[in-house]
DNA sequence: AGGGCGCTGTTTAAAATTGAACATCCCGGC
DNA sequence: GCCGGGATGTTCAATTTTAAACAGCGCCCT
């Protein structure tokens, strides 16, 4: 049972570790709107992605269809697996051409159980996770649709982007914002139009975030509701 | 560094090996509404419920208040300071009589590394909590308050309850409801009445759920919309 | 060029939700 | 008994949100 350990380096790397991983592991390119998933598929293992973004999307007995989560390069997903649940609750889908890792959840918890840096790892994920989707809940509580709004675009403005505080968003429609955001796309489209004519952001082709102006629109607690009356 | 280990036990029972966790560790009795910590103080310690209920709130900016989660025996939080978290972002509190053992971060941090049981059971707390908060948000993001409200009912019906499915809930009021549903304490008092008038509960002192019947406001889905026109 | 198709901008009525107000009701303390 | 405070039941106008249209664009395809 006693094993030669894989490795000893001073700063563990996730990647450089889940690729020594031997056993129930292979790596698949996904085109951009390709499914990796689906809601009701047995769930028997976790994905890490090496390059690209998905979606994480639950449809709801009536049909509505809201996205849940976001990930990028680094990130994990599918780890439901790990705790009770045999089908997966989520449809994930590539939004851009994606490399991911798919690794037996057998293979996890045995490297879970074998190589504590890579436990402890995960851990942090789970617990960063855990962080932001109660941030997404306690925005749904309290926010409206603009803030909401607003929000996830500040958001994507800085996701997946190492390091780069680049403020362009990469192509994404007004319907798929509208199921991140938790509204309908009329709405989303009306608030676009007024963030861009505020110039809190650009966008023809491309879209670019003003992050310190979007900004006021999340804080904008005393929100003047009216203007004084003034001469014309 | 080697060290012998505390124990060898065949089932692993987490309350009984916290209990032999050396340094850093104390357990204290708090009174129905009293304070655990508040937001935005320093954020040094992880929790464990030996015994009762307490509810995590948060709130917002513009000073509404939103209960994010509720916790009962067996349950751990304030684990968010084991990520980045310096400070707490939310308030925890009593519901009932309780008695909940901290736990400095750097002993939780400790005995996550030395001791595999313990930090597999810890991981599987994380997962659960993960999905529910997930269930959540996707709850808030389909359904109309009083589904929500419905879907809180059934939940808090079991809760806590080790085996017992006693449809009997502990004493709340309608304004921690509201805080839980995310709505306001009007509606809940019209959907109550309306759900006592359709059977759904009783309450008169004690708050009692019928399961069964409940459901069926949550998975309406078909919900006949429009009856044709007949002659007028 | 002509269509089809997906995305966007806009409008509208209907429905859901909020926020605030008021009237009870119940209970414990004095 | 009487009072005060908290919880509850109810109402209503104002606001937000939905759902469903329709028109205009840009683009790809044949």
């Amino acid at each position: 049972m006693a094993k030669a350990k894989k490795k000893n380096q001073q700063p563990f790397n996730v990647k450089t570790f889940l690729s020594t991983v031997d056993g129930g592991r292979t790596v698949k390119t996904y085109r951009r709107n390709e499914k990796i998933f689906s809601q009701g598929d047995p769930a028997d293992a976790v994905f890490y992605i090496q390059e690209g973004k998905v979606k994480v999307c639950v449809v709801s007995g009536a049909g509505k269809e809201a996205v849940v989560a976001l990930h990028a390069k680094g990130d994990f997903f599918g780890e439901g697996c790990l705790a009770a649940q045999p089908l997966r609750l989520a449809t994930v889908a590539a939004m851009t051409e994606c490399v991911v890792m798919r690794l037996d959840k057998v293979a996890v918890v045995k490297e879970l159980q074998e190589e504590p840096k890579f436990a402890e790892h995960f851990m942090s994920y789970l617990l960063a996770r855990n962080a932001r989707v109660e941030e997404d809940l306690v925005d749904q509580l309290f926010n409206s649709s603009e803030k909401r709004l607003a929000r996830v675009l500040l958001l994507m403005a800085n996701f997946g982007k190492e390091g780069k505080p680049e403020p362009v968003i990469a192509k994404i429609s007004q319907g798929t914002l509208a199921e991140i955001v938790g509204t309908t796309r009329s709405r989303v489209s009306t608030f676009m139009n007024k963030f861009r004519d505020l110039g809190f952001i650009t966008y023809n082709g491309e879209l670019e975030v003003r992050n310190s102006l979007l900004n006021v629109v999340l804080h904008d607690k005393p929100q003047l509701r009216r203007v004084e009356e003034s001469a014309e």
